[in-house]
DNA sequence: ATATGTATTGACATTCAACTCAATATTGTA
DNA sequence: TACAATATTGAGTTGAATGTCAATACATAT
């Protein structure tokens, strides 16, 4: 199993992108970068992922998912959503499998 | 629109419980409660909130709902479930009405 | 009225995530 | 080899969240 820092340091180095012009471009310090591909640090915040990732041209997705973290947008839309707050209440409790999640995302795209 | 002081303040009186009884039972300072009630400070950790409903008896969801704040549980339960972030990445970027939350949690319960 | 329980206020403390800065080491290249 | 670019490391900073502590004010029953 890959650590977030293995997987980060392969896509950087995958797209020829040092540390600094990374670092430049996300806006944080070169040596922040060195430390979490080292796993020195624990994972940047979801937003800066994002943005690593936006730099790097891949989707954020499979970090995020290491990292449990959610991303701001993701983050407010729930907190500003009572009803979506029931449902995740709701799901909690029922302890869903990855399959059951996939079924759920699956109703959601009928939705619309 | 009440203000979540006020909401707590009213519950605690109509459960005839003082601020110090209900602070030493969740186990915070009582000055804390004052403040939390007179909304000289942003409203408790979501686990906090949980408590305080506890020790009072009342279910912690509306509560809650108005800080937009996640108990730990449910917050872990999402974060171990990639599945999850993926569902709740599509729910954001499809901007879900209350309905549509609605529709999504019972059709939750007819997983099981 | 005063004693006692109850509430409020102001200032300060703690913790943690998420970094930065400066120094040093390593790596690649001519 | 020697120089420049790149990477690593250690120590310190910052801001936000979440409180505590001590002093003061208020309320209420006797």
């Amino acid at each position: 199993m890959k650590t977030f820092g293995q997987i980060l340091k392969e896509i950087r180095r995958s797209k020829n992108v040092t540390q600094r012009e990374l670092a430049t471009e996300v806006g944080v310090d070169f040596s922040y970068i060195s430390k979490i591909e080292n796993d020195h640090m624990s994972p940047p915040a979801a937003d800066t992922i994002v943005k690593i990732c936006e730099v790097l041209g891949v989707p954020p997705d499979d970090l995020l998912a290491m990292t449990g973290k959610m991303p701001t947008p993701i983050r407010e839309a729930i907190s500003e959503k009572p009803a979506a707050q029931q449902f995740l209440r709701e799901a909690q409790t029922m302890t869903l499998t990855d399959d059951e999640w996939s079924a759920l995302t699956q109703q959601l795209k009928k939705l619309r």
